[in-house]
RNA sequence: GUCUCCAUAGCUCAGCUGGAUAGAGCAUACGCCUUCUAAGCGUACGGUCGAGUGUUCGAAUCACUCUGGGGACACCA
């Protein structure tokens, strides 16, 4: 609609012989009486045409028509105000039933490749909060940007090489030789969480102790298999379904990272320095320089990601997406910067910081503690609210509000979570639609018209809207919100109005609108992962 | 110290192409169930948009400065 309003707007201007080179805005109004849409193209114009911008925007009123709007008004200090007619929102109704699962689809990303990597938790442990957040929104995103035309990869980085998993299984060796009754320490980075001790008990209740003599691979292998086997079953119960898994010990294979480092050398972006290869980042965009390689010989954690990048732009990606906790934000320039080092284009990457999750409980914060093994993992909270409520409570907030997260209330099920409010617009429409199963086909509408049903069937007709705006803007947040507009406009419509009448004809066309509701809503659900039940 | 995110109603947050009288939910107070699900609807109360300066017809929104908070500044990942 927003860019038939530019075209009926372009039409006008060129018949006046006025050129104007920017974008013309589209906005649209807070307040009802200010029309569905609205452009301040005359306000804009009196500043280069010098002349008064009602008089401009009532020449520009003069040369539109079109049979969408019920009304184009021009409005002091010289907004020109669109009001949709009701006309046009009726037939609407038929255009979301026949379009079905489909309502609501754009092709803003038609040919483009997309690569959204997110959560790519360690298999170190189980889990937690930050990569729920991570995950509901690199879930969420990829959703609406495939709704939107988009071709998108979801895919998760398997750290399975490096330090971090030397800890895993020297934590594992270590809990397993206490179980034997030999005397052992968790390394100084190791790990302390439950599902440690439960591997190792594990271990023990089916081979006894005839373990004790197997090397670190062989624990980390067992490490790795077990916990990411978790970590997926977990994701996928929380409704996210990658399409690719990759190994950093299979990069390794295909980019062999000394060939990376000539190819850095060879341009001059790297020195030697107390016996360790420096990349020189600050010459790339970055505050400082960064070790390559250790003085011992060994790798940084930077070599293997740029060796990761690098594979990804190779497949063909027009663009990548990383989703990281806000506390690798310096980690962003490095990775840039070596990329443009070997030469890319590092706009390629984006990379979306969250802000950490606080955990409340009691009205007080909960500390989180690696050390101790102490957290709330993802598998705890869906567990406690339900895979709908959590999806839906990391998909209202913006990536970069540090937002609370209160288990009290989340545990509660009461109305104060807004989930259930959405939901239960969804079941009631069910509940109706279950009573009457005969639904004619609706030619013209002609019944339908209180006020509370046409702001229903405003909210359905804005749905491409938002989601073409959600995709544009990769906030899915803004699903979230439009879900609630269109459910707020149901509850409300619905306590005003009988939908079943002894008027046939009448009930029939409301039938036909709540489906379109309930299309229009599931659809909007679907794109951030939540599957509304059909009765509560 | 450097980088980065944040600051909007008592609380949690929207407000992201700069637009018209800044919006929701929760909380508080008061109404509404003989009728399709009251997990609902409605009314009221509630704001110096952290402070200041600038940009312009117009700033919560953009720029700069300051204040306060989160996070990051490893030859850990």
């Amino acid at each position: 609609m927003k860019k038939l309003i530019q075209d009926v707007i372009y039409e006008a201007l060129t018949k006046l012989n006025i050129t104007y080179s920017e974008d013309i805005v589209i906005l649209e109004p807070k307040k009802k009486e200010n029309g569905d849409f609205s452009t301040n193209i005359a306000l804009k114009l009196a500043g280069i045409l010098k002349e008064d911008a009602i008089s401009i925007a009532d020449k520009i009123c003069q040369n539109i028509s079109n049979d969408h709007f019920s009304k184009v008004e021009v409005v002091k200090p010289g907004f020109i105000n669109f009001f949709v007619s009701k006309s046009y929102l009726l037939k609407n109704i038929n255009i979301v039933l026949k379009e079905g699962k489909d309502y609501g689809r754009n092709n803003l990303g038609l040919g483009k490749k997309y690569n959204i990597e997110f959560v790519s938790a360690n298999p170190t442990g189980i889990l937690h909060l930050g990569n729920a957040r991570g995950g509901a929104y690199g879930d969420s995103l990829s959703r609406i940007l495939r709704f939107s035309g988009y071709d998108v990869t979801e895919e998760y980085y398997i750290n399975d090489a490096g330090n971090q998993v030397d800890n895993l299984a020297l934590s594992i060796i270590a809990r397993y030789k206490n179980i034997c009754g030999i005397q052992a320490e968790i390394p100084e980075n190791g790990y302390h969480g439950e599902e440690i001790i439960t591997i190792a008990k594990n271990l023990y209740d089916e081979y006894s102790d005839t373990l004790l003599d197997k090397d670190l691979e062989y624990f980390k292998k067992i490490g790795i298999d077990i916990l990411l086997d978790k970590i997926k079953k977990v994701l996928k119960e929380y409704r996210i379904n990658y399409d690719v898994y990759t190994s950093e010990k299979e990069i390794y294979k295909k980019h062999p990272l000394d060939k990376i480092i000539n190819e850095l050398t060879n341009r001059g972006y790297t020195y030697k320095k107390d016996g360790a290869l420096w990349l020189k980042t600050s010459e790339l965009g970055d505050d400082k320089d960064h070790v390559l390689v250790k003085n011992d010989g060994s790798y940084t954690y930077l070599m293997p990601d740029i060796a990761y990048h690098i594979d990804k732009i190779e497949r063909g990606y027009n663009h990548l997406i990383d989703v990281f906790g806000t506390d690798h934000h310096g980690y962003v320039a490095r990775l840039k910067g070596a990329l443009k080092a070997l030469g890319y284009d590092n706009n390629i990457l984006d990379v979306k910081l969250l802000q950490l999750v606080k955990l409340i409980s009691n009205g007080q914060e909960v500390k989180m503690s690696k050390r101790t093994g102490k957290i709330v993992s993802l598998q705890e909270l869906m567990d406690i609210t339900g895979i709908n409520a959590a999806r839906y409570f990391f998909c209202m907030h913006s990536l970069d509000t540090q937002m609370d997260f209160d288990l009290d209330l989340a545990t509660k099920k009461s109305n104060e979570n807004p989930v259930y409010y959405v939901c239960y617009a969804y079941a009631r429409i069910c509940s109706i639609l279950k009573q009457n199963n005969v639904i004619k086909p609706v030619e013209d509408y002609h019944s339908i018209n209180s006020e509370e049903a046409y702001n229903v069937l405003e909210q359905v007709y804005k749905f491409k809207e938002v989601v073409l705006n959600a995709a544009k803007k990769e906030l899915p947040h803004l699903i979230t919100n439009y879900a609630y507009t269109l459910a707020e406009a149901f509850h409300s419509y619905y306590s005003k109005n009988r939908i079943i009448t002894d008027n046939l004809e009448e009930t029939n066309e409301n039938l036909n609108m709540i489906q379109a509701v309930k299309v229009t809503l599931l659809n909007a659900l679907e794109l951030i992962g939540v599957i509304p039940p059909e009765s509560m």
